[in-house]
DNA sequence: TGTACATCAGTGAACGCGCGTTCACTGATGTAC
DNA sequence: TGTACATCAGTGAACGCGCGTTCACTGATGTAC
């Protein structure tokens, strides 16, 4: 009984895991239930016992991708602070890996616009990761502030457009030029505290 | 003869402006052709006599919604400039009413992430007039130095990125909380001029 | 001015395709005696 | 320990649907004589 549930719960885990890659690299009309299944090493019909629609998988694949995102973000900014956080959190958000390997990556620029349009499961799951991650962010660059938390989220703002935008424009200068700027942009309005 | 074509030029119109306002509301999966025709009051089968391809209809509506927007934004702006140019700009775009009516406004949040996938006729034209844009904006905030639009670029990139994560999470308290972070955010990089 | 013909903008049914979801099935694993 | 049965994760064909595009057609407009 145990084996045959473990072993579920691992084919569930493998399904997710393709469903956060594909996710992020084709947004969530690119990526269909069967691919996803594919990923995975399966067949279509049995997904359906692991998810309950594809509505269901998108919410969860969005939760967890944007919290592997943002965790390892705060991690990995450690103990720095203020300016010199912020510098580090958008080398490396807005870099030229980033933008080209967009299926490691954050799903926002993928997934975004769709969520728009999305039902309650896949917006709730947004909104509350994004709370997440604005709070965490806000925390690691100041203190856990109302005003901390806000400039986190406009940061955000500002990150995810630039990685969108630059990779919109992939393979013209101003693509380059994009990354380049909101870089700068983040560190000025940081920059006096 | 010319009556014919002025009446066929028309008739094109009509159909740019069918899916200028379903490509700004839908994004590009999300507007068929049947249904930008049906807006324009025709049938699914003469669209190919006025566009050779799906593709060739979204770089058009693309170039002209753009061009619209932008060009509406620096005139409304006029003689301001500086912090002030930019306050009134983020007030204008970063609004409540520009998020709540997707059809009227900025035709990025809808189309960016589809275009990162799209053909080359497409990402030319979001190249292209982003990057005009980006200079008239500068130009209208301060000069038309290359730091000017560079710096535009990045208030572009903050406010498409703001707009589109408020519509993903309208409905909540953090919706209308990123529309003033990201107000803030951009008065404050441009404080110190 | 009147008539016969040519043009062509727009119609609507049809095509092949990929989508999300369903379902009868298979066969390996687990249970009962 | 050995056998007969139950369970259920995963298969793969099928469904109804909407998509972009094609094409034979219709009928109003424009031209020729």
């Amino acid at each position: 009984m145990t084996v045959r549930t473990e072993q579920k719960e691992r084919t569930r885990q493998d399904i997710l895991a393709s469903a956060n890659r594909l996710l992020r690299e084709r947004g969530i009309a690119g990526a269909s239930v069967a691919e996803v299944m594919k990923g995975a090493g399966l067949t279509v019909g049995g997904f359906y016992a692991h998810f309950e629609s594809k509505e269901a998988l998108v919410a969860a694949s969005l939760r967890e991708s944007l919290r592997e995102l943002w965790s390892g973000l705060v991690a990995a900014a450690g103990k720095l602070r203020g300016v010199e956080a912020v510098s580090f959190v958008v080398r490396r958000y807005l870099s030229r890996s980033h933008r080209d390997h967009p299926c490691e990556g954050c799903p926002l620029p993928a997934v975004v616009a769709d969520v728009a349009q999305a039902g309650e499961p896949v917006r709730d799951a947004l909104a509350r990761e994004l709370g997440d991650y604005a709070g965490a962010l806000g925390e690691c660059i100041a203190d856990d502030s109302p005003a901390s938390r806000q400039r986190a989220l406009a940061l955000i703002a500002l990150m995810y457009g630039g990685l969108s935008l630059s990779r919109a424009l992939k393979g013209t200068p101003a693509s380059e030029e994009l990354l380049k700027a909101c870089r700068d942009f983040a560190r000025q309005a940081f920059h006096n505290d």
